[in-house]
DNA sequence: CCTACCGATCGGTAGG
DNA sequence: CCTACCGATCGGTAGG
């Protein structure tokens, strides 16, 4: 909260987020453990567990963190003409694993666990709500101006989400290049056929 | 390979990968360990590691056992009709998950441990290009009889494959009921708007 | 295949 | 926050 979002220095709890991102992009959820992420911290394991009491508390709290970076990485799309403004909305949602791999290795890691842990799975949700309201106003918009087909925005905005969540999952498990591209413009394909 | 397809009994190997899976079920990838996998089996750690020297080794044979269970559940497609063929295709590729829940929660587990797990990976490879030639074979066939567009036949079979694994994904990280229907759709619009 | 066990490591805590 | 430690459990093995 004293923002020092520039500061090499930062709260404890900042830094044993920052800690457990690179214990598990090192060795993996199943064996990411809090000597691990102590390790990295820097710090003894008793340091780690004075912050958070539990391993489970403290990965929730880091998938909090995961989906604070994620939000951050799609929230700066500043044109205001729908057509343009969901293309650049799509090129960030698809394009993302590309520039920032460690965290859709990492966020697909978590995803993994939502169906053994509620409380993943409700921030998995809320997520997914938010990002998708974010389309769906870009759509809804356009339909307003008369630039898209009047469609049942829901829809379309879950369509794309497929697309979108196919892309991150096939680019994290089959690593194969041009998988992105492939998906962008599957997105457009898509996009054309049902909004124009 | 003595077929007792229907025995309920058979090689130790398969009661073993059957164990396996069951274990992975009910305590998540990151806790499965040779105790549970052996208390499942019935018989004692040293039992399992008598047929699976290392627990890697007992994990890519495991996996090995997985894909072909999602295989079998998409391999009896029988009719000639290309569109009537695709359909009941991705019907199958995508509804699998809605019958199959247990087996969609483990490969999801699987595959997110494919960039930690090279053996795992050449796997999914091998099972997405077999799963991408099907598709494909179906769409060439469509476009000799004239009944789709001369198309890239490779590039819809990724789009579509980015709906089906978006499909999955999302089916079991956010377990919301309907996101398959979506999907299904989304998967007809594309099809109807790329291939006819 | 079993019993019995190995050293290593786990998450977590007491006491300072 | 640290040192030092707890009981529990890990993957794996020896000997039969």
């Amino acid at each position: 909260m004293a923002d020092p979002t520039e500061g090499s220095f930062s709260e404890p709890e900042t830094e044993i987020m920052r800690a457990t991102y690179r214990a598990l992009r090192e060795h993996g959820y199943a064996d990411l453990t809090i000597k691990r992420i102590a390790a990295e911290y820097g710090k003894s394991t008793a340091a780690v567990h004075y912050h958070y009491d539990t391993k489970d508390e403290l990965l929730v709290a880091f998938l909090d963190y995961l989906l604070e970076r994620f939000v951050d990485t799609i929230r700066d799309v500043e044109t205001t003409d729908p057509h343009q403004r969901l293309d650049l909305l799509l090129d960030e949602l698809i394009f993302a694993p590309e520039e920032h791999r460690d965290l859709a290795v990492a966020m697909l890691e978590m995803r993994a666990q939502a169906p053994y842990k509620g409380d993943f799975r409700e921030r998995f949700r809320g997520n997914d709500e938010y990002v998708r309201y974010m389309i769906k106003a870009v759509i809804n918009h356009g339909i307003d101006e008369g630039e898209f087909d009047d469609v049942d925005a829901d829809h379309v905005t879950r369509g794309l989400m497929m697309i979108v969540d196919g892309a991150r999952t096939r680019a994290v498990v089959l690593d194969e290049p041009g998988a992105l591209e492939t998906a962008r413009q599957t997105a457009a394909e898509y996009v054309d056929a049902v909004l124009t």
